[in-house]
DNA sequence: GTCAACATTCCTGTATACAAGAACGCCGTT
DNA sequence: AACGGCGTTCTTGTATACAGGAATGTTGAC
């Protein structure tokens, strides 16, 4: 059903871009020079600014007529409503899945839950992450909602730096697990607002416990 | 705040092709022309691109490299899918709406209500319609989460052509209302849970009725 | 008559040129 | 010395020119 998608260089250079935003590359406030950004990736400019665009419509960068793009870093504020509704969003995966997930990918959870138990034994964070990551997806997938399903996965791709910072709490991966278990066993109980409740804790946690962190404003810039 | 806000020829060309698209001027998988369109709109090709692009990011057009770009309406799944997830963000907006809702909206709501019901008594369905779309941008509103009103506000947006369908049907109007009502009783007695489910049938049934009406796959051409 | 290969043509993607508005600085005036 | 008006310059927004790939039509062979 893909019939080649040769991406263009546009939307290649718009990937580069995100990322580097995401990653923290560019201060909050900073203005994206076009012709700038032009030489720096060897085009002209007509790809910086499709580039641009779609930016501005992911609500990486804000765009003000006449006068340029500027990268907009979320605040507090901002980043702990996003938590909120990603919690939301979870919650609704999990309630619907419990009522619709097949008996084969609840065996895969719970498969997956074994190899982050193991993951945490030997402390390995990023063997862990990967999986938590595979595990929110899955639990996007099960829903049983594509549209659901794509934005879970935007936010959850949005709100990644953020994330990120959070596995360094102390004895964070161990809570996390814990929680990860029970909402497969609400899943399999079919308990759906159980495994709502569960993961709603799991990342609103998240959020909640955030601004401690934000003793440096800057998302994770490894 | 505002600064002056001049918007460029491609914006407001956008808006224009989405309301096109929106009130269903395409047919599904129509393919969008650029010098035809730029004939159209008496510019050159770099604002429809432009536009197109921004619709390509909002999913009303897909862009296929090489090929151009087709309208893309949601099928019957989709559209279910959509109407389930509007459904679950309102409900989301009401449960937390009944922890933190102020007075003074509490009053706004019942009083629009009343106007609501005054609009079903003379059977002035466009008045309700109205009407209705400002109750639940308040309810949105009162969430207190402002990127979660914003996302409920995109996808009410997206969902609006097809929920306009929703109104026709007979008695809906007056059902409708009493849904409403059942809303801002709990959310009063600060009810989460109570205001959320009845919130989620309200917009859930428009889903669930919806196909009934899909005998005509396209969207509302007024 | 059908199919395939080639050539033409059209359209997208990119580069560049042009126009207009905004920021900045300079100079003159008070 | 401070403030305001004017002009320069820089940057965005738009138009146009150019390049490459895809689709289509034609022609030739089987």
């Amino acid at each position: 059903m893909v019939p080649r998608m040769e991406r263009k260089r546009s939307d290649i250079i718009a990937d580069e871009l995100e990322g580097l935003i995401l990653e923290g590359s560019f201060t909050d406030g900073a203005r994206l020079d076009e012709v700038q950004l032009a030489d720096r990736f060897q085009v002209s400019r007509t790809p910086i600014r499709e580039a641009l665009h779609r930016l501005t419509q992911s609500g990486l960068v804000e765009q003000v007529p006449r006068r340029g793009v500027f990268v907009r870093q979320p605040g507090p504020v901002e980043l702990i409503e996003m938590f909120e509704v990603m919690a939301e969003l979870e919650a609704v995966c999990a309630r619907l899945a419990a009522s619709r997930i097949t008996e084969q990918a609840l065996e895969e959870l719970k498969a997956l839950n074994v190899r982050c138990l193991d993951a945490v034994g030997q402390g390995q964070s990023d063997d862990y992450y990967e999986m938590n990551e595979v595990f929110h997806r899955m639990l996007y997938r099960q829903s049983g909602n594509a549209f659901l399903e794509q934005e879970c996965l935007r936010l959850h791709r949005r709100l990644k730096p953020f994330r990120r910072l959070q596995l360094r709490v102390r004895g964070r991966l161990s809570q996390s697990m814990t929680e990860h278990e029970q909402v497969v066993a609400a899943l399999e109980a079919g308990d759906g607002s159980a495994a709502a409740s569960a993961i709603r804790a799991h990342v609103a946690v998240q959020g909640e416990k955030f601004h401690h962190l934000m003793s440096s404003l800057r998302p994770a810039a490894e």
